[in-house]
RNA sequence: GGCCCCAUCGUCUAGUGGCCUAGGACGGCAGAUUCUCAUUCUGUUAACAGCGGUUCAAAUCCGCUUGGGGUCACCA
C-alpha cells in the first residue's frame, strides 16, 4: 500500500508555494498507486506557531482539489495527526533510543554551545557538537534530577559510511564524521524535527517519503534513527526545490510564495497544478497542457529531475489563459461570479464572455476589462473635449439605429466615419473610449449592443 | 569554509553512445488577420559551462576545473 505524505508546519500564513508542489507529487503518487495522501501538523516549534496557520494550509490544499484521506480536522487510523499531540509517543522512543545506547542526555547550556562552535568555525571544522555529555551520563542524570533543562541528543558514531538510495538522485553517500549530535528532544519536552519525523512515518505507515531537496543532508539521521530502532526504511525521494529567477531557493522576499495568493489573482487551480507538474518532469508526449488525471496517470517518480527550476510566472499566466480559452463559457461565468463575489449581475456578465474569453489570462483581468458595463466611466484615456462635434454625429446617428444590433450599429458607425472622412482607426477610437473609457476593450459594437441603445446614448450624451 | 546535490536556448524542458548541422513550449523579435487590446497563424532568435580522457563514434560514459544550489540550530 502507498501512503504518502506532507508535513506542513503552521508557521507561514499559508501553504508556501513550493511545498504545494511537494504535495502534488505527493498526492499524484498516492493516486497512482491507489493509495493514501496524509497531511500530518508538525507544529513541534512552539515559538513560531502562528495562530489560523493550520486552518488556512489545509483549506487552501482543498481548493486546489488535492484531496487527502486522513488528516487533523477528517482524522484517520493513525491519529493524532498534530505532532503537539503526540508527545508521549515521541518520549517513548527517545527513551528507547537511550536505552540503546543510540542517544544520550546533555545539559550543556546554550553558552558553552554557542563558545563551542565560535572555536570550530575558527578552526575550519565542522560547528558541530564534542559529545562533551556522552561520557559523563550519571553525572548528567543527577543533574537532571536536581531539576537542570536537558536535551536529548542523536549519538552519531564515528567514521560511519551511510548509504541510502534515492529515487531521484540514486545512491547518497556521507560519513558520519559530518554529522552533528543532532537534538532529538529539546528541552521543552517537545521533539525536533528529526525524531518526529521518524517515529510519524513509521508508525503512520509511509511507503514514500517524497519531500524537498534541502531535506537531502538530514536523511542520513534519519536513517540512523531507523536502523538503531530497528524499523524499515521507507523509499526516499527528494524532489527539486524551486527558485526564484535569480536561482536562489524561492522565497518571499522575491515571489509571491503562499498557495492562496496565485488563487487571489485569478489563477485557476488546475492551471497552476499543471505548470507545476512541469516542473522537473515533462509528459512523455511533450504535452504542456493536460489534466491531472493524466498526470497520475503517466507521470512517475523516477522520471522527476533533479535540477532546482526556476518558477516563470510568465509562463504560468500564458497557461492560465489556455485553461480560461478552453473553459465552458458557462463555467468561466461562474468562476467570474465567484471571483468578483458576485458583485456584477449573472445576466450580463453572461453575455459578456465570448467578447472577453480570449482576452483574459487572469480572472481579475475581467475586472480591468468589464468593469465599464456596470459603470459608467469616471475618467477618459483620451481627450474627448476636442471631439464634440464628432461625437455629436455619432450621437444622432445612433439614435437613428432601429434594431439595437451590433452589426447595425457597426454599419451605421462605418458608414458615418466615411461621410465625415474620419480614419476608421481614429472614429472607433473616440467612439470606444466614450463608452469604456479606456482605449482598450473587447469588441466595440458587441460591447454597445451589450450595454443597450439607451446607456450608450447617456454616455454619450453627457459628452457632448 | 566542510559535506551533499546539480549543470542543454533568457526560462521550463526533449535527448539514456550513432536518428542531433540538438527537438518542443514560454518569452523576445518580424509578419499575416484586425476599429483598440487580445486571440489565432507563419517565420525568426537563442543552448549542450570549460578542459582532458574512454570509444570507430559523445550533449549522452569517466575525471578534473568552473559555476549554481542545498545544508551545517534546543526551525521545520
Amino acid at each position: 500500500m502507498v501512503r504518502t505524505r506532507i508535513a506542513p508546519s503552521p508557521t507561514g500564513e499559508d501553504i508556501h508555494i513550493g511545498n504545494l508542489y511537494t504535495a502534488l507529487i505527493n498526492w499524484a503518487w498516492a493516486k497512482k498507486h491507489q493509495g493514501k495522501f496524509i497531511i500530518r501538523i508538525e507544529d513541534t516549534d512552539q515559538e513560531r506557531l502562528i495562530k489560523g496557520s493550520e486552518e488556512k494550509i489545509l483549506q487552501t490544499i482543498k481548493e486546489y482539489g488535492l484531496n487527502y484521506d486522513e488528516s487533523t480536522d477528517i482524522g484517520g487510523l493513525y491519529q493524532p495527526y498534530r505532532q503537539s499531540e503526540r508527545l508521549p509517543i515521541y518520549k517513548k522512543y527517545a527513551d528507547e533510543l537511550i536505552k540503546k545506547k543510540a542517544a544520550y542526555f546533555c545539559t550543556c547550556s546554550k553558552e558553552r554551545l554557542l563558545e563551542l562552535r565560535e572555536i570550530r568555525q575558527k578552526q575550519k571544522k565542522i560547528p558541530k557538537y564534542d559529545k562533551h555529555c556522552l561520557s559523563r551520563q550519571k553525572e548528567v542524570q543527577a543533574e537532571i534530577k536536581k531539576g537542570k533543562p536537558f536535551v536529548v541528543r542523536l549519538n552519531i558514531p564515528e567514521a560511519k559510511e551511510i548509504k541510502f538510495k534515492d529515487l531521484i538522485r540514486g545512491e547518497v553517500k556521507i560519513m558520519s564524521d559530518n554529522l552533528d549530535d543532532q537534538v532529538l528532544i529539546k528541552s521543552d519536552g517537545f521533539p525536533t524535527y528529526h525524531l518526529a519525523v521518524v517515529v510519524d512515518d513509521y508508525l503512520m505507515k509511509i511507503s514514500h517519503v517524497i519531500r524537498a531537496e534541502e531535506w537531502l543532508a538530514s536523511t542520513p539521521k534519519h536513517i540512523l534513527l531507523y536502523k538503531a530502532l530497528g524499523w524499515p526504511q521507507p523509499v526516499f525521494a527528494h524532489v527539486p526545490i524551486l527558485r526564484n529567477p535569480d536561482r536562489s531557493k524561492l522565497s518571499k522576499r522575491k515571489n509571491p510564495v503562499w498557495a492562496s495568493w496565485y488563487l487571489d489573482q485569478g489563477y485557476l487551480p488546475e492551471a497552476i497544478l499543471n505548470y507545476l507538474a512541469l516542473m522537473g518532469w515533462s509528459h512523455p508526449e511533450q504535452k504542456e497542457i493536460f489534466s491531472l488525471d493524466e498526470f497520475v496517470k503517466v507521470f512517475d517518480l523516477k522520471d522527476i529531475k533533479s535540477v532546482g527550476p526556476a518558477f516563470d510566472q510568465v509562463k504560468l499566466e500564458w497557461m492560465n489563459g489556455q485553461y480560461i480559452r478552453q473553459m465552458k463559457n458557462e463555467k468561466l461565468k461562474i468562476k467570474i461570479l465567484e471571483f468578483t463575489e458576485n458583485k456584477y449581475p449573472e445576466n450580463i456578465v453572461g453575455k459578456t464572455i465570448p467578447l472577453v474569453k480570449e482576452r483574459m489570462k487572469k480572472l481579475s483581468d475581467y475586472i480591468f476589462l468589464c468593469e465599464f458595463f456596470f459603470q459608467k466611466p469616471e475618467k477618459y484615456d483620451l481627450d474627448l473635449l476636442s471631439k464634440k462635434e464628432l461625437l455629436g454625429k455619432m450621437r444622432d446617428s445612433l439614435e437613428k439605429v432601429t434594431e439595437w444590433k451590433s452589426d447595425k450599429i457597426g454599419e451605421k458607425m462605418q458608414e458615418l466615419a466615411k461621410k465625415e472622412g474620419v480614419k476608421t482607426g481614429d472614429f472607433f477610437m473616440t467612439l470606444r473610449v466614450a463608452m469604456t473609457g479606456k482605449k482598450i476593450s473587447p469588441p466595440l459594437n458587441e460591447s454597445m449592443e451589450i450595454l443597450g441603445k439607451e446607456e450608450c446614448l447617456e454616455r454619450i450624451k453627457n459628452l457632448t
